[in-house]
DNA sequence: CACACTATGGTTAGCTT
DNA sequence: TAAGCTAACCATAGTGT
């Protein structure tokens, strides 16, 4: 079980469960989490919020970074691909913690309500945001992509701390 | 099993539940993760960190908090409070990272040595860090109240997100 | 390679002390 | 009130497809 594709695999799967017990605590408890997650090796990050993330995100991401370079050009640009970045970031974040919200409660909903006082009520709307949500959350991540890519063609280098708040995982993780 | 009583129990032990969830995931897998739990009502804040969360903690933490008081005197006294409690907090939330790792290793390094590589040894610092840390943390929380209790007598309400970022469980929060 | 499956062991809600 | 107990439930490492 020790070469890297199988620690992999466990990371990906108990990091799926540490959010399924969060968001089981959201829903059963009524409390608000945040989780980030950096995987081994900062090959990408996760992220787990909810609810009314933004405030927590905003205060977490992006601010406060050093600038190590004072060209002034060079500072719009970092400026504006920060911002970028840190908008998509923030939305694929608030899309991360909705999505997996949705999924946890589509998968033990049933199970939750088993015990819990009968709260909740089911719709086939969920299955529905869950695909819509899974798509916006696709495009945002395309988005991303090419704010980072085309912001790092203009901008080599000059920016180390580029992915840190990033709740995108990079699509060639495991290739 | 529907009242407040009940439900806090729920919320401590599910919540042990998941910062075990999350130490065994970096044990394991060497990744790095930060959670803050809010607890229902805004009775307190829990986190969990690990490793070298300072500086995620410090960028989480205390800054770009808005000052709604513009007088100087005040000014001076807010930022005094907010470095103080910044620090504390700081600290304190990674002793109660350090803290929850020790124990979770007292608990199951048995467990996971069985089945990771046999890289782990065993001492007897460990139980000894384990106490050490907890007079610690404990030392550092009644400092931290002190601090807040000053700063409130000083400067009563000028501050609303005091507890924001607080590592910290209010002493009454169950009584 | 990414799923689905399952035996095994871990987690926990309700209860007891 | 908090700390232990236990039956029932759940997560997951390994495996199969």
């Amino acid at each position: 079980m020790k070469n890297a594709r199988n620690l992999q695999v466990m990371f990906s799967k108990r990091r799926a469960g540490l959010f399924k017990k969060a968001s089981e605590l959201c829903t059963l408890c009524g409390s608000e989490i945040v989780i980030v997650v950096f995987s081994p090796g900062d090959k990408g990050v996760f992220s787990f919020g909810h609810p009314s993330i933004n405030t927590l995100v905003e205060r977490f991401l992006g601010k406060n970074l050093p600038q190590p370079n004072k060209d002034v050009h060079n500072q719009q640009i970092v400026a504006l691909r920060e911002a970028s970045i840190c908008e998509l970031n923030i939305k694929i974040m608030n899309l991360e913690g909705v999505l997996q919200m949705e999924k946890n409660r589509g998968e033990s909903l049933r199970e939750i309500r088993k015990r819990a006082n009968g709260l909740w009520w089911e719709s086939p709307m969920e299955e529905l945001n869950l695909f819509k949500l899974q798509d916006l959350k696709n495009a945002l991540e395309i988005l991303n992509q090419k704010v980072e890519k085309e912001a790092q063609m203009v901008n080599n280098n000059a920016f180390p701390f580029q992915t840190l708040g990033s709740a995108w995982t990079p699509p060639n993780c495991s290739s």
